[in-house]
DNA sequence: GACATTCTATACAGATCGGTTTACATTTGC
DNA sequence: GCAAATGTAAACCGATCTGTATAGAATGTC
């Protein structure tokens, strides 16, 4: 069972770091933040980084769960639920609270290869990479893997387009083209109308 | 005329502050790496921020400098160019002092909307998408803009899945859904054959 | 050669960094 | 009631942070 205080610290590290950056926020201001002595912090933590390790580890899960949840929420067939992955993201990026991707602000701090932090991004990423693919294997996609990378790819640009230009509306650009994507990656005959077909048997 | 110190410390800035981020460099490091003593380091710049604005602008003039110059000469027609951004692209991910893109790590970094730094970098990227909408609108396309914007999206996300996920070849995904949304966009006969065709009359 | 200017190296100030330790309060088990 | 255990606040450590000030070397001018 993790302790309460632990949750606490992770809890409260997460807001901190992905408001303020991980070298911009210190120990003693998340150990107040979270009411836990830095005593305390030291015991469920031997280091800093092990604290910003276990923030990112919580937020790959809290965060991937949450977006799986909403995209099955906000659609019920396989390729409406991949379009519907940029109308949750849109969602997100609306939050006052949206600072962009986590895992992409850590790794412009953390930028040498081959560390713990590093490869917890890079691990975010390939899941995330992994639902889009399921999505786009279950919508009967050719290419599946083909698509779902260029899906992968709007969705990262919309994120920190969204971030640093303050538009969520970039949202909707990357849903138009991601139809188009799909539309051209759906399989049958090839000169089909631009609108969008209802669903073809898979 | 700029002194020559002071560009010095503007190059160094810009080599360490996107390599390391920049709360994780220190004046000093600046001003060692420099051979610029501290004194005259605040001689030119009279803060930290003043140094980071001095190191994004100057970046900003000299990175787009260069990208629009390696697009110009890696293709002759509008429409060619329009897709060899993402060329020029690959060959930046692959470039092993490749970090991201520095304004999105520093916007990461610095996340309080209404500062100087982020206006720096919202320029920057407001610069970028012009130029892509000027190649768009020289390509003939139709709704240039909306096409720019979802072409840009695609830059930004293969910059960042480049820099998260250490695959270049990202970049080629991204060019691949560019073709698709460019040939979409051309007018004219709307059922043409996917394959790209010879430029037509603008 | 004398003098003002400009650079340097360096020490310093006060704050904060990550991390440890100390002293005390509170809870717990018996 | 009492001791062991666990929590706390807070001082403390050395290092580093931004920013300033000092002392001396190099430079240029007359």
């Amino acid at each position: 069972m993790t302790s309460k205080k632990r949750q606490q610290l992770v809890d409260t590290a997460i807001e901190l770091f992905y408001a303020h950056g991980f070298h911009g926020v210190g120990i003693d201001r998340i150990a107040e933040a979270a009411h836990v002595s830095k005593k305390t912090m030291y015991h469920h933590f031997r280091s800093k980084e092990e604290l910003i390790l276990a923030a990112l580890k919580h937020r790959d899960s809290l965060f991937r769960n949450n977006f799986m949840k909403a995209v099955e929420a906000a659609a019920d067939t396989p390729r409406e639920r991949l379009l519907a992955v940029f109308d949750v993201a849109q969602a997100w990026f609306s939050d006052n609270k949206f600072y962009g991707c986590m895992f992409i602000n850590a790794v412009g701090e953390y930028a040498e290869p081959d560390t713990a932090i590093r490869a917890a991004c890079k691990n975010f990423k390939r899941q995330m990479l992994a639902y889009i693919e399921e999505l786009a294997q279950d919508a009967g996609l050719e290419r599946p893997k083909q698509v779902a990378a260029a899906l992968s790819i709007l969705l990262e640009g919309s994120t920190v387009t969204a971030q640093v230009s303050e538009n969520p509306d970039c949202a909707r650009i990357a849903r138009h083209a991601a139809e188009v994507l799909v539309e051209q990656a759906l399989p049958g005959p090839r000169d089909r109308p631009p609108s969008l077909s209802p669903d073809s048997p898979v």
